[in-house]
DNA sequence: CCTCATCCTGACCAATTGGTCAAAGGTTTA
DNA sequence: TAAACCTTTGACCAATTGGTCAGGATGAGG
């Protein structure tokens, strides 16, 4: 079939040259994605299979023919937003000036929590909840994460480039802020007279953010 | 009865004088508390009337006795909960010099998110979840709150007192990072090697968060 | 074509859970 | 003491919902 003969530009076939495979990719795709929105809307146990069936319009017993229990399908929302959430942290350049990395760091923050809300606030659920299924990344990644980050702010210190804060509570409060857009956003968007920030607004909130933080510091 | 003699300072009966006005006080108590603790653990749909009914020791159709559904005990918590809010936003002076102000709205913050983790977790689910119960309070307390709040801002603005920053990216920020140490409390005593924070630890916290937000903005 | 493996789905089941109710047990008041 | 009232509680019900399953549909490979 012609379908088989097209190829990418490593000569792979391309996926979408199989039906089966590529309707699998898709189902998966909109199942994971419908699910996020209702995990985040409506928590664990509030979201129902049936309800993201409906959103990815396929019959409830479809969902459980590619994941076998709500759980495993909750779990692989959980590791999708771990991806989003590392690549934040890889931009958070050890080796550039505090002032690129952490400005750097803040403004991909708020681009996820702009492009990614649903994801923030399914693991904010999971926190606030005692993080049942994500406290293995909390103790081994992010916790050796965080390390090394203190490390450097406190190299930073030493080196008096920045004021004598605790990286610890800097870092909390880079966190809470950048992600108060997403995990909040109702709360935002109501106090914003009920219409979503726009790309102006956007960019006035990571001024502020970035200018707040950077100063904060001493930078 | 010598009971129904027992006056308080204003001549009124206590409440205690009275065996069933008592026990009724009681049991409401409790509930309500058990019933926040519970909520903020599960979520709405993720509590049961069992599991508080159990956490209280109370058979359950008792709970139903004093609170017909469990979105009316609900009711109760969040309301419960503004109220504490509200008390917060009573510290924000607004006839205080910019420092003394936000220093002490902040101060005042930080202690609920230690006194009243569930509470605020509760809330920060609300609003993660689209906020279908306190709606009104947004659109109608917290906004003409958060509207004064930032004209007062602005007024300090125009006189020079603090940066020209925005005034409701400031206050997101406050809020953001004190109720971060109550919502993401798990995700705090994790990376703290699994340890609650003491008190020398709460005040470095709150000492930091202050710092960097009053130089930030040009304090 | 034809066979096989994969995928899809309506109907169904068992467990959970919010809420009801009637009867029993206490407390207050006259 | 006795009547009126309030509170407590076990047993029960109906609705929701996660998950199962058997049989049918569809695409891949020979």
């Amino acid at each position: 079939m012609a379908d088989q003969l097209v190829k990418n530009l490593f000569g792979d076939p391309v996926d979408t040259a199989n039906k089966r495979h590529s309707a699998r990719k898709e189902n998966l795709e909109v199942i994971l994605r419908h699910g996020e929105r209702i995990f985040a809307e409506f928590g664990f146990k509030g979201a129902t299979m049936q309800a993201i069936a409906d959103a990815a319009t396929l019959p409830k017993a479809n969902l459980h023919y590619y994941f076998p229990t709500k759980m495993a399908l909750y779990h692989e929302v959980i590791e999708r937003i771990f991806t989003i959430w590392l690549e934040a942290a890889d931009s958070f350049d050890t080796s550039a000036s505090p002032r690129e990395a952490l400005s750097r760091y803040i403004r991909k923050k708020m681009e996820i929590s702009r492009a990614h809300p649903h994801g923030s606030k399914v693991w904010a659920n999971e926190v606030i909840h005692g993080a049942p299924i994500i406290q293995d990344y909390l103790q081994t990644t992010l916790k050796d994460w965080t390390n090394t980050r203190i490390d450097v702010i406190n190299r930073w210190i030493t080196e008096g480039k920045i004021d004598p804060v605790d990286p610890r509570h800097l870092l909390y409060m880079i966190w809470a802020t950048t992600q108060h857009y997403a995990d909040f956003q109702h709360q935002v968007v109501t106090l914003n007279g009920g219409t979503p920030l726009d790309d102006a607004q956007w960019q006035r909130a990571t001024e502020n953010v970035t200018h707040i933080i950077l100063k904060g510091i001493g930078i």
